[in-house]
DNA sequence: TGTTTTCGTTACTTATAAAGTCACATATTC
DNA sequence: GAATATGTGACTTTATAAGTAACGAAAACA
């Protein structure tokens, strides 16, 4: 398959929403991530049904904050996402009869759920709104 | 793409081979691998060039092992196979300009690579003779 | 010498999942 | 009622490993 890039497209998203008071349309998002809005809209539905952003139809309408980005952490945005499959590399079967290849399997499986850990402590460390505390200054000049 | 199986069916082919003193033809491998000739002798190419394993041609030919599974962890097998893209999650765009996207990025990006730092820890404290040192009895019921 | 076996390699097809696209119903504002 | 947006279903495209086919080269055997 292709890269996944939804969470750090959703973080982008979320920094951009930070912004600003006023919604911002999927078409707008859409210009951001070189995308098109229905993808967006889909991307973003987990993000809604999670509390973490809202959307609203209609003139005037699009996507806006629903909750504080400090109170947001990158791990609860990633199972926003339905916690997509994160590795390229798996086992070779699901339940091989053969024991040097359960051994084989044993060992891959050990060894990426150890990586899966890691992966998960370290987004569950940092808040969405920590990508950018540091940068503060210089974002503002940017913007 | 589909899931890369590489690793967990090398090791279970280096598995296989320590078990006995004669060639293992790629025909032979692909029955137990479930899969044909041609994609085991390039999967395996990578170990012959590492040294891990030899391969002769002819009657009487196919794979050997070329050096003992105590001396090889797991990290050189993965390193062996080119070190394929291990995570399916992956930054938005390579060098953006948004400053935001950047964060998003850089973010993402730490995760997975203190996740990958894991992986391959994990890896470099095993060796392929590791994965079955406590289940030798057992597997040699089995034979 | 010639046939068989086996690897080594190239070229091509298939499978899979995210990305991307299109269309349209629904809801809201003007 | 017209215009603007989301929500969603169906479909196409893309990228990459897996899988397949074919054939030359090398080794063993008769």
């Amino acid at each position: 398959m292709r890269t996944d890039s939804r969470l750090p497209r959703v973080l982008h998203v979320l920094l951009h929403l930070d912004q600003t008071q006023d919604p911002v349309t999927s078409d707008q998002i859409g210009k951001m991530l070189n995308t098109n809005p229905s993808l967006v809209r889909r991307t973003m539905a987990g993000l809604r049904e999670a509390g973490f952003v809202g959307a609203t139809k209609g003139h005037g309408g699009g996507w806006v904050l629903a909750k504080s980005l400090d109170s947001i952490s990158l791990a609860e945005v990633y199972a926003a996402l339905g916690s997509p499959q994160l590795f390229a590399v798996g086992k070779s079967a699901d339940a091989p009869t053969c024991l040097l290849e359960q051994a084989a399997n044993r060992a891959t499986s050990a060894a990426l759920e150890a990586a899966r850990e890691t992966f998960q402590e370290q987004l569950g460390q940092v808040t969405v709104a920590d990508l950018v505390s540091h940068h503060a200054q210089e974002i503002r000049q940017h913007q």
